[in-house]
DNA sequence: GCATGATAAATGAC
DNA sequence: GTCATTTATCATGC
């Protein structure tokens, strides 16, 4: 349960360090879910951008306590849902009996 | 009116129901009979999920799913396995 | 108690 | 950037 605090796993870049040889390959970084503040905090500057810079990206990152890259990737996850969730929206009001 | 309908959307989202025996039946005979590239194309995405009566994304998850349990434990698919092979060799889907 | 479907982080192709 | 994935986790069924 406390493996999870983005401060030791990875180095800044993302590249893992868990090895000296130069060769390996770089072990996959272990999924961590989000806390309730951090994903509040994510929603809320999704709602008023879907699209983050890079500066609000790296003062989003300091504050929650996450690299960059993994607010990057929230943010793109996040459009990718939100896309879902509208075709899920479409596909479920379109046979719906009550309209 | 709207929020009676987007109450429902939400809970039809959270609750997970089991696939019928024939969606089931369907996913796996053309998982085993692709177990050495179980991608199907989004074309054969649609037609399975046509034939089960689910989603594309029902459809994609459910290989997604199957193939990282498939292959952690191959073991414990190998009885499947055969009863699949099996099927599609007495004139299943050819 | 696990099996199963859906979702949330993380990667990689393009 | 999108988007199909992999992987772990969550939630539910039974």
């Amino acid at each position: 349960s406390g493996s999870c605090t983005s401060s030791s796993a990875t180095t800044k870049d993302g590249t893992a360090n868990k090895s000296s040889h130069s060769s390996t390959p770089r072990t996959r970084k272990k999924r961590c879910p989000y806390s309730k503040f951090q994903i509040r905090e994510l929603e809320r500057e999704f709602f008023f951008n879907v699209y983050i810079n890079k500066e609000k990206r790296l003062q989003l990152s300091r504050m929650l306590n996450l690299t960059d890259r993994q607010v990057k990737i929230w943010f793109q996850n996040r459009r990718m849902k939100e896309k879902k969730l509208s075709r899920d929206r479409l596909q479920y009001f379109s046979g719906n009996p009550l309209l | 009116a709207v929020m009676i309908l987007r109450s429902r959307f939400l809970d039809a989202r959270r609750k997970r129901r089991n696939f019928s025996k024939q969606a089931t039946e369907g996913l796996n005979e053309y998982f085993y009979s692709h177990l050495s590239n179980p991608y199907p194309s989004e074309e054969a995405k649609e037609e399975l999920a046509k034939q089960c009566g689910i989603t594309v994304s029902q459809v994609s998850n459910w290989f997604g799913n199957k193939r990282i349990r498939y292959k952690k434990n191959i073991g414990k698919f190998q009885e499947e396995a055969n009863l699949y092979a099996m099927k599609t060799a007495l004139g299943g889907p050819q």
